[in-house]
This record gives C-alpha cells, sequence and structure tokens, in this order.
RNA sequence: CGGGCUGUAGUACAGCGGUAGUAUACACCCUUGGGGUGGGUGCGAUCCGGGUUCAACUCCCGGCAGCCCGACCA
C-alpha cells in the first residue's frame, strides 16, 4: 500500500476541544474524520483497524458455534410496542415519522427483531439451543456523546442472541461466552475483567460488563487482582482494601475502566411478549429462555488507543494495527534509491505482509519518522542512501528504542509469513 | 436534560468599538536531504439572528455547534 495513494493527512496539532486521548490520536493520525459529536467516519486507516477488530470478533463468535445474520437497523414501531419499549425507550431511540406519516425507529438494540425471527424458526426442544449474532450500525440519541470513540450515537456493534429450553442450557452457553469474550478482548490486546453488574433494563440478574481498565473510563470497578474477581462500584457493598470474597487472599481494589461488552441473562423477558414458545418432551408449550450479549467495535479501538500510546502517538498491537509494517524511504530521491525501495516493498508484499510504503518524495526524513510514529504500526523499516550501499534496511519496533540493520538477504528469516 | 467553558483562514492560536495578525497547511521559486531544513512570493477567516452604537469580529440578548462536569447510559 503506497502512501501517497491513501487519501491521508496527518495532522501536527490536536483538534480542539478534544481532551479524549482517543480522538486526539485518531484524529491527528488520521484514522477517522468527525462528523458531529458521536458520529464518526472511518478513513482507510480506521478502517483497516476496524476491519481487523471485526474480524476477531467474528472468529471467536463463529468458534463459540454462533451463526452471523444480519437484521435492518429500521424498525416499524409496531413491534417495539409488543415489549413496551417503544415508550420506554423513547429517549435513546431515534424515533420519526415517514413522509406517510408511519412511525419509524433506528434499532439501539434487537431483541425484539430477532425474538420475531426465532418464531419463525424454533418450534421445538430439538431445535434448541440456538444463537446467532450481528455486526452492525447502532443508533443511541445520547444525551451527551464524549470521548472520541467511547460514546457515539452512531456505533458498530456485535449483538449476539442465545435461545434455550432452559437456565441451565442458559447458564452453560452464558458461561462459554464469556471465555469468547475475554478471548476477544485479549486478541485485541485487552486484558478484561468480567465484572458483575446490575442487569438494568433488560434483566433483574446480575449481568457482567467487561471492563478494561483506563483513566479514560467512566466507571468505576472494585476488583480483586489476584484472582480477577471483579464487581462494578454502583452495586458493590465492599470497599477498597477489603480482603476478596472470592479468593479470601487478595486485596479489593477501585479500578476506573470502559465496559467494552456485556452480556445479560434475559430469561422470557422477551419471548414471552412474542409469545416465542416451543414444544417439549411432553409436548407442552414453554417459553424459550434467551440470553443477549454485546461487544462495542469502536470502544475496542478507542480503548486500546488509550491504553496503548506514548507522547508521539499511537502503538497498535499487532493483532488489529491497520498494517504490519511501515517502510519508510529517506532522504533525496534519485532513481538508483527509488528502485532499490521498490524493489523492497516489493518483496514485502510478495511474501503477504502488510506494508504501508512512504512512498512520498520531497518529504523530510524528520516528516515521515513523525508520522511513522504517530501512525504507530508495529514496525518501522527505513531504506535510505546510507542502507542501500550496505544492502540492508534498518529495523526499529514501535514500542522499542533499538534500530537494528538487517540485511537483504535475512528478510526472510524476519519475516516469515 | 441542568451547569460551566469555547466559537476568528483547512488546522492551531492572537487581537481590537474604526485597515483582522502569527504559526502551520496549500501553490510556485530557491535551498536542504536521517527526527517536522532554511528563505522568498502567493492564496485563504471573524458560527447564525437580533439589539446597542456614527461604526460590532469585539459589548448585550437569543439561537446553533463543540468540549468538559453532573444526571442518564439496552
Amino acid at each position: 500500500m503506497l502512501q501517497s495513494k491513501l487519501f491521508l493527512r496527518t495532522q501536527n496539532e490536536s483538534p480542539k476541544d478534544e481532551v479524549a486521548i482517543n480522538a486526539q490520536l485518531l484524529i491527528r493520525g488520521n484514522f477517522i474524520h468527525k462528523l458531529m459529536a458521536g458520529a464518526y467516519s472511518y478513513l482507510p486507516l480506521g478502517f483497516r483497524v476496524r476491519e481487523k477488530v471485526i474480524k476477531i470478533i467474528r472468529e471467536e463468535m463463529n468458534a463459540l458455534g454462533a451463526a452471523e445474520l444480519l437484521m435492518p437497523a429500521l424498525h416499524p414501531r409496531s413491534i417495539w410496542d409488543m415489549t413496551g419499549r417503544w415508550e420506554g425507550l423513547s429517549k435513546i431511540m431515534y424515533q420519526f415519522k415517514d413522509h406517510s406519516g408511519r412511525e419509524l425507529g433506528l434499532g439501539p438494540t434487537h431483541e425484539e427483531v430477532v425474538s420475531l425471527i426465532a418464531k419463525s424458526i424454533i418450534f421445538s426442544y430439538n431445535d434448541l439451543p440456538l444463537s446467532v449474532y450481528q455486526i452492525q450500525t447502532k443508533f443511541r440519541d445520547e444525551p451527551r456523546p464524549k470521548s472520541g470513540l467511547l460514546r457515539g450515537r452512531e456505533f458498530t456493534m456485535k449483538d449476539l442472541y442465545s435461545f434455550h429450553t432452559d437456565q441451565d442450557s442458559l447458564n452453560e452457553f452464558y458461561e462459554e461466552a464469556k471465555k469468547a469474550y475475554h478471548k476477544v478482548f485479549s486478541r485485541c490486546g485487552l486484558k478484561s475483567y468480567a465484572t458483575e453488574a446490575s442487569g438494568g433494563d433488560f434483566s433483574k440478574e446480575i449481568s457482567h460488563e467487561f471492563m478494561v481498565e483506563s483513566g479514560a473510563g467512566e466507571d468505576m470497578t472494585m476488583i480483586c487482582r489476584l484472582c480477577g474477581w471483579a464487581q462494578n462500584k454502583s452495586i458493590s457493598e465492599f470497599k477498597a482494601g477489603g480482603r476478596c470474597l472470592k479468593c479470601s487472599s487478595g486485596v479489593l481494589e477501585e479500578m476506573k475502566s470502559i465496559e467494552v461488552g456485556n452480556i445479560f441473562k434475559l430469561g422470557a423477558k422477551y419471548s414471552e411478549p412474542f409469545s416465542l414458545n416451543y414444544k417439549d418432551k411432553k409436548g407442552e408449550l414453554r417459553p424459550v429462555v434467551m440470553g443477549c450479549y454485546g461487544i462495542g467495535v469502536e470502544r475496542i479501538i478507542g480503548t486500546v488507543v488509550e491504553v496503548y500510546h506514548d507522547e508521539k502517538g499511537i502503538i497498535w498491537p499487532e493483532t488489529i494495527a491497520p498494517l504490519s509494517l511501515h517502510l519508510l524511504l529517506i532522504g533525496e530521491v534519485k532513481p538508483p534509491l527509488k528502485k532499490f525501495a521498490t524493489q523492497v516493498y516489493n518483496w514485502f508484499m510478495k511474501e503477504g505482509v502488510e506494508v504501508l510504503f512512504d512512498d512520498r518524495e520531497n518529504v523530510s526524513a524528520g516528516e515521515k519518522f513523525v508520522d511513522a510514529d504517530l501512525i504507530g504500526l508495529p514496525r518501522r523499516l527505513v531504506v535510505s542512501e546510507k542502507t542501500m550501499v550496505q544492502e540492508s534496511v534498518e529495523l526499529k519496533e514501535r514500542s522499542k528504542k533499538e534500530i537494528k540493520l538487517i540485511k537483504l538477504k535475512e528478510l526472510s528469516k524476519i519475516f516469515k509469513k
């Protein structure tokens, strides 16, 4: 990928008014562009990060046994009246009328729609358990969008819904989903705590929020770092400094955190209003037992930037970096040097290494270094007159200080497919 | 939704009741060529509406927008 063709222009200065680190760095690095509070465009680099995160989520959801589908974002009022949530969520749901006066809304979540679909699929205990998910744009009329990507009005959510004959089956799946969630976040470079929280509107039962430690977060979590037990401070009866009741040897701490996902046991809350029932072995109708599970894609991206950065810019984890290698052509670009650099670039392209080639001419070395640090690809490779005469390139990892000179012949040892 | 702060070139900042300035970006010329090289020329702006005033970017009121605090947050 050629930087000169990337629709990219970095900014030296942080945008006015943006305080959140993730907003500052992602805007400066030209990953995103703000259209209004809480609505961002994904520019080519940001788009690639988003795709990587989505790919990880998709792989883990598929591994969990869930099937992917896609539901509409546009909903008629009637389906929301089934659960009383047209009124109940009127503050947070974008609701409007079309030209014929029909009342429509943009989905902030999809329990209603998925329950309706499930009615056409689930009839018998033989059909259960089942689970489906989608990765889709959600709309919420947030009273206060804030902190860059962390709280938007329009955002991408992976929402998963599971269907069961009974609570035991749900509990079993719930624990598997919990593991899958930890795996998603860990693959994105984030340490997550499954935190006990109230079920909110969804459920009277305890739910779990997946918290990542960050000063940029909105939530306070009580955690035991020893065993990983965590509880949202808002429902916690424990105090910091107290002993962990779970492992009895750790000490509870307060931790500021970002919620990147959550899981709920819904029970029959949505199946009942939709008469989503199945026939048990005796032929008797019973309500389907449901669970729902969400992950905020943009939240993951924003959180990663909050966690992985330094004063120069972002330091992407390899797994979700937009590309893995930044190739810089430094110094006066004479034909032999350009040829040499292109040769190196082509080698990486052939090897299938995702490389961003800063091929811009008449851009100073310093400017290229600054841009590379800001954009934060895991590895930086410098090609110049100096390295050319030695038949080599310079390798530096974004997270480290040392620079290594690598002979061209040795490239294949370091960059294996 | 309550409170606070802020709206001036693409971006980031100054400024003043009377001709709007700097940096950067952009275009061109020269220079330089390993951590935003230096110099020159040029292009480019006062959020919207109302009020006060001879005169408003500046003062006052209202809107809108952005950020922050709080409330809210399936």
